[in-house]
DNA sequence: GCGGGTTTGTTACAGTGTATCACCGCGGCC
DNA sequence: GGCCGCGGTGATACACTGTAACAAACCCGC
């Protein structure tokens, strides 16, 4: 696991989401803005799940004040390109750590103690959850996994203080 | 799939739902007062998940005002029997509609034509997720699983109108 | 420069959920 | 009977989450 320690051995991987990010747009036409550069970052840079209002209280400052609607446009922009991930169960968000191929299925793993998400995948899973789907006869347009637990480094940290 | 219909099909587990629910307080000393009632049968009877606001709005009448917070206070109640679930992607509850074995994992089939909620389980799915949760080190202690899309009876709706 | 699309700012508002305090009913206890 | 404690409810207020609507700024091609 990473990004969820509350020091900047998490903040590794900042530059290279914003990167990635920055390239991707280039790809598709589509504008990196500023704002959504800033909204990607203060994501990125958190280290664990933010809400909209987070953000923009985080990207005011005196005299430059961002509204919360203008975090939910660029977040709504940023998921619509896959460069960050809501979690339903806390009405927050991340950054998508990993390019995950297109319509693949994401597990989250959110540690109760540091509030860092993970992202996993498996295939064994997803194949697993579509049989059963198709047994109820149900045809899925999308699905949403999220499990709360603790995390290695926190489990351990408990065992042994 | 049952429990989504939109006519009085879907209500034939109501009266099932309630007495199920008084027997297990009673078992288990607990009170299940008027409102815990209403607010059950409430979501028992409306066919698809519905909103705190809805189930107050539902209950309440002209000279009887039920508020919300009321609202949550029963669902808090009934979800820690494990009588009503809570769909964190709709902000919404239903009623469970099977006695669980405790800690079960639980699939939530929503149907984004009818907006009718299945419950689906799966012991390969929780086999195949537990693995690869242990492969990740993440000791989990509740995880959510919802599945949107089209049931059964609304995808042959739409193919042969 | 100009028209048309996209992005952002601003305000207002709807929806979801919680904190707090007062009150009520009920059962135990002196 | 009177008292007390306790869980449930009512009521108000508030915090948090998200969206609608409109105006202004910006960019880009023509």
């Amino acid at each position: 696991m990473h990004r969820h320690e509350g020091h900047d051995a998490c903040h590794a991987g900042t530059g290279d989401i914003l990167a990635r990010a920055e390239a991707l747009c280039r790809e598709r036409g589509l504008q990196f803005t500023p704002l959504r550069r800033e909204v990607l970052e203060a994501v990125a840079e958190a280290g664990k799940a933010q809400g909209a209002y987070d953000i923009a209280e985080r990207l005011s400052a005196p005299g430059k004040r961002v509204a919360p609607v203008s975090v939910y446009r660029a977040l709504d922009f940023l998921m619509d390109q896959g460069l960050v991930h809501r979690i339903a169960s806390r009405n927050a968000f991340i950054p998508c750590a990993h390019g995950h191929a297109p319509g693949e299925g994401v597990i989250f793993l959110i540690c109760r103690t540091c509030g860092g998400v993970d992202e996993a995948s498996s295939e064994e899973v997803e194949g697993s959850l579509g049989r059963t789907l198709e047994r109820a006869g149900f045809t899925p347009t999308h699905s949403i996994l999220e499990v709360e637990g603790d995390c290695g480094t926190c489990r351990q940290r408990k065992l042994a203080p």
